[in-house]
This record gives C-alpha cells, sequence and structure tokens, in this order.
DNA sequence: TCTGGGGTCCTCTATCGA
DNA sequence: TCTGTCGATAGAGGACCC
C-alpha cells in the first residue's frame, strides 16, 4: 500500500485529500511513522524526527496513528490476497509476498501481470485506497519491483533481465543492507550491486561475516529462493516507551518497569503464549542501549514473575545520569499458558485475576481531564461525526466531516463539553465488505 | 536538534557437560 | 587425572525491516 497510514488518514478525511499529512508520534521524541506523497515533496520521510519534519512542513496534518483502524483496512486486502493463493506472507500491515504460482492464479509474465492488475483494481474498489504491485521471480526482486511501482503502479521484473537491472544500482536496495553495512561496504569501495559481484564472495564474506556474506553475494547474483511462508511463528514480545523527558528517579525507574512487565503479560497472554527468558532493555540518556536477560527454568505468563525478574535485572542496571527508554520483553515463546497446566494447583496470578493486570489507579481525585488525539474520531450531540483537529488550553478543535461528505467546518468546544464524545471510526467506503470488520474492530477501543 | 515501537536474525563470548 | 574439543545454551549487542 502507498504511504499507507498517511492514505488511510487522507481517506477518512476529505479535508485532507491533496494536503501534506504527516502520521507519528506527537510527543517531543516522536519521529514519522508515514509521511504523504504531498508531505514527502517538502523532504519529511519514515524515521524522520518529528521536530524536524515540524520545520520542513510547519503547515502538514499532524496525526497519531490509528493502528485499530489500519488493521481492520489490512486485513480486508490480505483477504483479497488469500483469495489468489493460500501462499500470503505479510510482512507489515500494508506489504506482503503473494506465492502467485502456487495459487494457481499466474503462470507465467501475461497472467501474472494481468493478475496484478486486477487486484490493484479490486484493492481500490473495496478500500478505496491506492496499492502498488510488483511482479517478479523471487520475493527479493518483486520487493525491489514494488519499490518502484510506488505510488500507485504495477512493475513486472521480465526473467533475464534481472542482472542487468540490479548491477548499476546501488548496494542498499538489497534487502539486509542499510546504513551500516552500507558504509562498510563503501569503505571497501563498494557501491553498486556489480561491485559485490567482483569483488567476489570469499571478499564479501571477509567483509560483512559469514551469514551475510553469502547471502549478499547470491542477492547481487539474482539469486534468491526463499519460499513465501504463511504461518511464521511469533519468536517474542514486547513492549517499550520512550519517556518525554528522561527519569532520573530510581523508584520511578523501578515502577515503569512493573507498568511495561503487566502490560507484556498483558499481551503475552492475549496471544495464548509463556515464554522462558525475560528481557529488560534501557536506553539511556545519551542513546546507549543496553539490554538485561534472565532464563527461567520453564515458561510462565505469571504477571508476578515477569515483574520480579524484571525488577531483578533492573538492579543490575547503572541508571544514574537518566533513562530515556525502557522496555520488558518476553522470548523462548511456548504455544500455551500457566493456566492451561498448574496455575492454580502453583498458586500463579490466573488469567482472569484482572486486578493484578490493570493499569494501576490514578491516585489524583482531581476530574481526569479527558484527552483528544490530533486525528481521532468524535461525535457532537449536535453537529455530528468529527475528528479532532488540534487541542490545548482547555480547549479541542474538530472538523465536522466524513470519508464519503465534503470537507467539512471547523468547530472549537471545551475540553469538557459534555455533547462532545469520542467516536469509532466510520469505514472508508460505505457499504464496503469490511464495514462491519472496521466497526467492530473500532468498538474493542472503546 | 536529534533519533518510536515491535519485531527478526546474526555474531561473539562465556560456560558447562560429555 | 589432565587437557582439549565439541555442541548446546545463555547472554549481550548490533543491524535491519516496516
Amino acid at each position: 500500500m502507498d504511504a499507507f497510514y498517511a492514505s488511510v488518514e487522507q481517506a477518512s478525511k476529505p479535508s485532507l485529500r491533496g494536503k501534506a499529512v504527516i502520521v507519528g508520534g506527537l510527543g517531543p521524541r516522536g519521529v514519522v511513522a508515514t509521511a504523504s506523497y504531498e508531505a514527502r515533496v517538502f523532504g519529511v520521510h519514515s524515521a524522520m524526527p518529528m521536530a524536524q519534519a515540524r520545520r520542513l512542513a510547519p503547515h502538514a496534518a499532524y496525526l497519531v496513528p490509528r493502528f485499530e483502524l489500519y488493521r481492520a483496512i489490512s486485513e480486508q486486502v490480505m483477504g483479497l490476497l488469500r483469495a489468489l493463493s493460500p501462499l500470503v506472507e505479510p510482512l507489515s500491515l500494508d506489504e506482503a509476498f503473494v506465492d502467485l504460482e502456487a495459487g494457481g492464479a499466474a503462470w507465467d509474465a501475461e497472467s501474472a501481470r494481468l493478475t496484478g492488475t486486477k487486484l490493484r483494481a479490486d484493492i481500490r474498489a473495496v478500500t478505496g485506497l491506492t496499492g502498488s504491485v510488483g511482479l517478479a521471480a523471487s520475493k527479493m526482486l518483486a520487493k525491489i519491483a514494488s519499490e518502484e511501482a510506488k505510488p500507485d503502479g504495477l512493475v513486472l521484473i521480465e526473467p533475464g533481465t534481472e542482472r542487468a537491472l540490479l548491477g548499476p544500482r546501488s548496494v542498499r536496495i538489497l534487502p539486509g543492507v542499510g546504513p551500516a553495512t552500507g558504509d562498510h561496504l563503501r569503505r571497501a569501495g563498494i557501491t553498486t550491486v556489480e561491485e559485490i559481484v567482483e569483488a567476489g564472495e570469499d571478499e564479501l564474506v571477509r567483509l560483512v561475516g559469514k551469514a551475510h556474506g553469502h547471502g549478499l553475494y547470491a542477492m547481487a547474483l539474482a539469486h534468491d529462493d526463499r519460499p513465501v511462508v504463511a504461518e511464521r511463528d511469533t519468536k517474542s514480545v514486547s513492549v517499550e516507551d520512550t519517556y518525554d523527558v528522561d527519569i532520573h528517579d530510581r523508584v520511578r525507574v523501578r515502577t515503569e518497569v512493573q507498568r511495561l512487565a503487566d502490560r507484556c503479560v498483558r499481551r503475552l497472554r492475549g496471544a495464548r503464549l509463556s515464554g522462558r527468558t525475560i528481557v529488560l532493555k534501557v536506553r539511556r540518556y545519551d542513546f546507549s542501549t543496553l539490554t538485561r536477560s534472565e532464563t527461567l527454568r520453564g515458561p510462565t505468563d505469571d504477571p508476578a514473575v515477569v515483574r520480579e525478574t524484571a525488577a531483578r535485572l533492573l538492579e543490575a542496571v547503572d541508571t544514574t545520569g537518566g533513562v530515556r527508554l525502557l522496555g520488558v520483553g518476553v522470548s523462548g515463546l511456548a504455544d500455551y499458558t500457566q493456566e492451561d497446566l498448574f496455575a492454580q494447583a502453583a498458586g500463579e496470578t490466573p488469567l482472569d485475576d484482572e486486578d493484578a493486570l490493570e493499569e494501576p489507579a490514578r491516585e489524583d481525585t482531581a476530574p481526569v481531564e479527558r484527552r483528544w488525539p490530533a486525528g481521532h474520531d468524535v461525535r457532537h450531540a449536535e453537529y455530528g461525526h468529527g475528528w479532532v483537529q488540534g487541542s490545548g488550553l482547555g480547549r479541542v478543535t474538530v472538523r465536522f466531516e466524513t470519508p464519503d461528505s465534503a470537507p467539512g467546518r471547523v468547530r472549537t468546544f471545551r475540553t469538557d463539553d459534555p455533547a462532545l464524545q469520542p467516536a469509532d471510526p466510520l469505514p472508508l467506503k460505505r457499504d464496503g465488505p469490511g464495514q462491519s470488520e472496521v466497526t467492530a474492530v473500532g468498538r474493542k477501543e472503546g
């Protein structure tokens, strides 16, 4: 999908169509998740610090991501892919490999092109969004083709043309070559795919290590026989938070780690998994990151055990100077939960003991100020459906429009106005097949 | 003006038992 | 008994991806 999160927001908010839209964390340490093509003109791109984006594109619309909505739309698209082949390998919410041959959907270049063209039309019909298709004989080439196809296009790499196509390109187009490997190769005088081939396999292994070296050399020759894998088992579950301001207080660090441990367990249990290895992650004030882990004798999904282990790991970490990020993860996963086995017998915190997993209750008795995240849907008793354009200083600004309305009017309310309530996202396409799905998922957010 | 969140895979080093 | 080695497992860190 093209600029997926930003495109969804534009589809859902008529006033943003054709405008620079930037989706990401809006805090002082946020980064850009997706920039619409209109925003990219200003030089804004994914992973850029939000502060920098704001300098480059001060008039863009800045929105926080709405993953539940993106997930629902992603499911519609994945459904279309699964209709083509049982072998669909999702890479993220907005990208997937499909083995067209395995599904009998295509067997040569021409049938593949027809299938891809129809798929793009179907995606547009079902979601109202544009998607790009790359067609080739391997995953690596299909991926490169789809990058070339963006936005809103289709590119087919004809068999036999691969080497000529790759040769002059930067090493960075090969999967697995990021900034570090790219620099490494450049210092060795290798900047193009051609030069990787010329350097030879032995030299590459010497430069970047065994696994990476053999892999890269094969990729440079356009050799890639990795299969499309439909079902991938989850290997780890983790949660992490970056704090707006570094935490110096050791007591606060400890309570944050406890909170993260609970959140991690909630996710773990949600997936009906348990794990043996508990990992604590600490990013210090200077961005240096360290991890500490401990492997238990058996898998657990007991919040008390994960909390205690994480706390123990924290004791071995020097946090003087402050921490900017904390994280807790579980790996070495097993496909069952303690509950299935011996929770009752051993006295572990059972799954239905919600208290142990709830967010800590707020101590303050003052009325909790309602939060109005930028971009989220709202409903007003008098004016109907809209979305939060911004808030602050006790005021919230709402634009009243829906996916199939004309661009709407803006009005401002007090943040505690009882007529204003958070609302579920509306489906992008009226009567679209995904309508019930979208609302069903949206309700969960409530 | 700094650098998110959730993952995966690889490498290196240490340790331990056979 | 001493020493080396092999393989498995742990633990830490780094690179990469979306």
